[in-house]
DNA sequence: GTATGCGTTGACGCCGACGTCAAGGCAAGG
DNA sequence: CCTTGCCTTGACGTCGGCGTCAACGCATAC
């Protein structure tokens, strides 16, 4: 399988897969002829690589799923790197929607504040409108 | 008051207010010898910046907080288009974070289930350990 | 005179994950 | 022979919000 046709299968770019590459994480045998050359493991590889993404792991998070497959384990998390990957992406989140929660009800707060001021000026009526 | 001092009194650094007046957010003055000059109110716009950057709103998302405290209305968000951009940012955060708990709880869920394939196959036992 | 400390503009660097264009090679089909 | 279509490497562009030089000017203090 050529790099075309893998991109085609797990519906990302040739241009994604050669920055893979590039960056360590889907390396590529190559055809006499120079043409990087796939299986259907790189594929597994790169549809581990795209679960995570979507999960927002950065790319070098994904590394350690990749080794454990690799290294013939059934699943990318079965191994104690990737674990450790998880419970930090847990506590980032965790702490990331803590933040968010608090930043949201701060810009809700002001939103009333300011609404109730906005509509205590200029419409100081009971909203009893028939 | 010129530039060194305000980006001191507001806590950020000059580039930064350069480069707010090279968006237009905040023009400067200028004295007879080039020099920024700035007055109590850019120190107040400024500071409505920083707080809304510190929500997490985006530099183009604050110019109606400006333009209103420009307009002479008593707070940044004293005018509808403010509201509109509390608003819009409100349901941006939701959004964003109903997702991240989506991530969060798959991630979790996986987390669950490798440490249990894991914890099942190295250590079948109950954890009763002495 | 000169060292210090403020200011000025211009321009490149950074981060992440690629998109996009350039210039070329190689193979099959008409 | 020429086009089409796949591939190659290399290199610059994107987005936001600045950081970090570079090279210079002007003014005050010593």
């Amino acid at each position: 399988m050529r790099i075309g046709e893998l991109a085609k299968r797990a519906g990302t770019s040739t241009r994604t897969l050669r920055y893979y590459e590039a960056r360590g994480l889907l390396p590529a045998r190559r055809a006499d002829n120079g043409h990087r050359t796939y299986d259907e493991d790189d594929l597994r590889l790169l549809r581990e690589i795209r679960t995570l993404q979507d999960f927002g792991f950065e790319l070098e998070e994904t590394r350690p799923f990749l080794e454990c497959l690799r290294a013939g384990h059934p699943a990318g998390d079965s191994c104690p790197a990737s674990l450790a990957v998880y419970r930090r992406k847990l506590a980032e989140l965790d702490d990331l929607i803590g933040r968010l929660a608090d930043v949201r009800d701060q810009v809700e707060r002001q939103l009333a504040g300011a609404e109730e001021a906005a509509g205590g000026a200029a419409a100081p009526r009971c909203e009893m409108t028939p």
